[in-house]
DNA sequence: CACGGATGATGAATCGATTCATGGTCGATT
DNA sequence: AATCGACCATGAATCGATTCATCATCCGTG
């Protein structure tokens, strides 16, 4: 069907499928358009530099270094050319500048699952001080698959982002050292740098899950169940780590935790964690989910069921999103500083992308978690 | 500080406070590094075009072939560039794509509230489409804040966008209308076009409100709180007209809507507003939120106040996020279909941005809510 | 009056990819 | 053998902004 398309207008095809977008696209309108338009109206393709530079009877140096050093340019002039920008409606154009610059004004956020309040509010940390940079973000969303995490990163190479801020969804590490190779700066956010090439935010996840686990000891419960998740996932390994630790200290057997296995962190694979925990034999008298997700998907079957939380089962979650306190009881939940490892993150990126002279020394910064006690922990039987 | 810095390198350098980052970027090494070093990895700035041609033995356009329309290069030449490729790590840059194109392939979302599921939703639905035509999408947040929203679709405009897809938050239109000067297409989010000179996806909010209400009513309810937002919101409005009709249709007075004035719409909002809800004399039986964080933050000020959900006040909110349905007392609501309207709204945009001969139509598609009931509103008293 | 210095404006070169008119080669047909 | 077409590859022009060496003015001073 292309073919026939292509076939009509005069010159003779060749019979290849090219895929062309608008074959022609404005060359020669446009070189006419510049020829002489200034008053008309005519097909009006959008003002460059140098239709301001015509406007205003300038040099197109003179325009750009209105726009970059206004303090060089004799005043007269400088309002000449405002008022050409102004009349024309000119707004420069990023991708030539990019193109000189070699970079883009850029950041790249990658989260794993933008429908967790958590990883909105790192996102509300990043943008805040990008902004404030003067730099744009784009927030993109692996969803914990690293083949989708592969492709955007692909994406961000070819837009030649100043840089990008990455939570892995593939734990093999392969992803980012494919990337590494492209010489753009990222950080880690949410995971600990695996050697000393990089910079990475985290918090410490061995002990929040410590907190959380400790908390629901020192209530009286002896045993534990642990709602996890994907076991690739860092975080996840290292809360049930600290949870085990908690055990320890209180003279307990790693058996005291058990761990019902999840393949996601939202709240219907909560719901289906829960439907789980009410059928172990003995049922464990508190559980400690690996997210707040999960946490209310196990809080909402809970309560379906008629247990009582926190009488009959103790819950606390993690992240303390805002919905964890706006539950129906209020959760337990440790708190993670959010908006803070976003912003720093950001930070940490933009120092390393403005490090001309390889003054830049990687760091990582490891934040700690908090326990915030509510309802759904306070009351042991 | 800057100047100083700047005065040791040796050309004298004039006396004003230029803000160049990296002053003389790398001209000469680049040049120096491209008259031959095709082994050595020296300075190694990241491979162009060119050093691929060079590499490969062909010429530049050669090279643009085998990527754009591999089948017109003999497999021979083909193997060798795509070799050459894969040694030197080459990554097409976008931004001298986008130059000669004219515009990038990265369409925008301008949404109201990231810390809303809902747009969450709407930004899942446009991210799959946008994708599935090869665009990457920059989602960012204008908080409600029209200042914020001039701020971002200046930056779009600059970063020549393909499109926008947004929620306004200046309900005035005066932020659309100077945008429009870009012509950059955009499509409206949950909002009606004004006129026809736009494409629009929305959600018949009027009805949405009345069913809410409507239900509620048929419930045996006589009066309805109605928990609204920022006035000038589309949204907040359609849906309190829709509110009114039912109660018309039910033969009621426009009275019998308390209206709780709320200014942000989220759970904190929300638990202000059950507050003042709680103090009504007389209190009303039954309460219709304008979306659902407002009503999770009722239920919340109404749990704590010992105050029954239905019994005592029966609730309805407005989304249908999936934190409605894992509420204790779940949410009955009213279910936006969020990612189809992402979904349509970016198909849209792409139609438009694709129209090269103008036969694109605006059209305004409406959506039709529809009433989910839960445990909130089921039981009356 | 000549010279130096400061200040403004200029315009060509440049970034990297795309596009297309052009040229070259080979095979088939007349 | 000559011609034509098909097929490949080439390289120059182009997109729009930045940058800097250069030029033009003007003022003050010796």
């Amino acid at each position: 069907m292309g073919e026939g398309r292509l076939g009509e207008p005069g010159p003779p095809v060749r019979g290849r499928p090219v895929p062309q977008r608008r074959p022609y696209d404005g060359d020669t309108p446009r070189t006419g358009a510049a020829e002489g338009i200034s008053g008309a109206g005519q097909v009006a393709r959008v003002a460059g530099i140098k239709d301001v530079a015509r406007q205003a009877g300038v040099s197109v140096g003179t325009v750009s270094n209105v726009i970059n050093r206004p303090e060089a340019v004799l005043p007269e002039t400088r309002a000449r050319v405002l008022a050409a920008i102004e009349e024309l409606g000119y707004v420069r154009s990023e991708s030539a500048r990019q193109l000189r610059a070699g970079r883009s004004r850029i950041m790249a956020l990658l989260v794993l699952d933008m429908g967790n309040p958590f990883f909105v509010d790192v996102a509300r940390g990043a943008e805040r001080a990008a902004r404030a940079a003067g730099l744009g973000v784009m927030v993109c969303n692996s969803d914990q698959s690293p083949a989708e995490e592969a492709e955007y990163l692909g994406l961000f190479a070819e837009q030649r982002v100043c840089g990008v801020l990455v939570t892995p969804a593939d734990a093999s590490g392969r992803n980012l050292e494919a990337f590494a190779r492209h010489r753009i700066p990222y950080v880690l956010v949410d995971r600990v740098a695996p050697g000393t090439g990089t910079c990475a935010v985290s918090v410490d996840d061995v002990r929040g899950g410590a907190l959380a686990v400790g908390h629901l000891l020192s209530a009286g419960h002896r045993s534990v169940a642990y709602v996890s998740g994907p076991g690739d996932l860092h975080q996840i390994r290292d809360r049930r780590e600290g949870a085990l630790a908690a055990l320890a200290d209180a003279g307990l057997p790693p058996e005291a935790l058990v761990e019902i296995p999840s393949e996601r962190l939202d709240v219907a694979a909560g719901r289906d964690a829960g439907a789980r925990l009410l059928g172990l034999v003995p049922r464990p008298t508190a559980v400690f989910c690996a997210n707040d997700l999960l946490a209310l998907g196990v809080l909402q079957a809970l309560y379906a069921a008629g247990v009582r939380v926190p009488q009959d089962i103790a819950i606390v979650g993690y992240d303390d999103i805002e919905f964890a306190a706006a539950a129906a009881v209020p959760l337990t939940s440790v708190r993670q500083p959010a908006v803070v490892m976003g912003r720093l993150a950001a930070e940490l990126l933009l120092e390393e992308s403005d490090d001309e002279d390889g003054t830049h020394e990687h760091r990582s910064v490891v934040l700690q978690p908090e326990l915030v006690v509510r309802a759904s922990s306070s009351t042991p039987r």
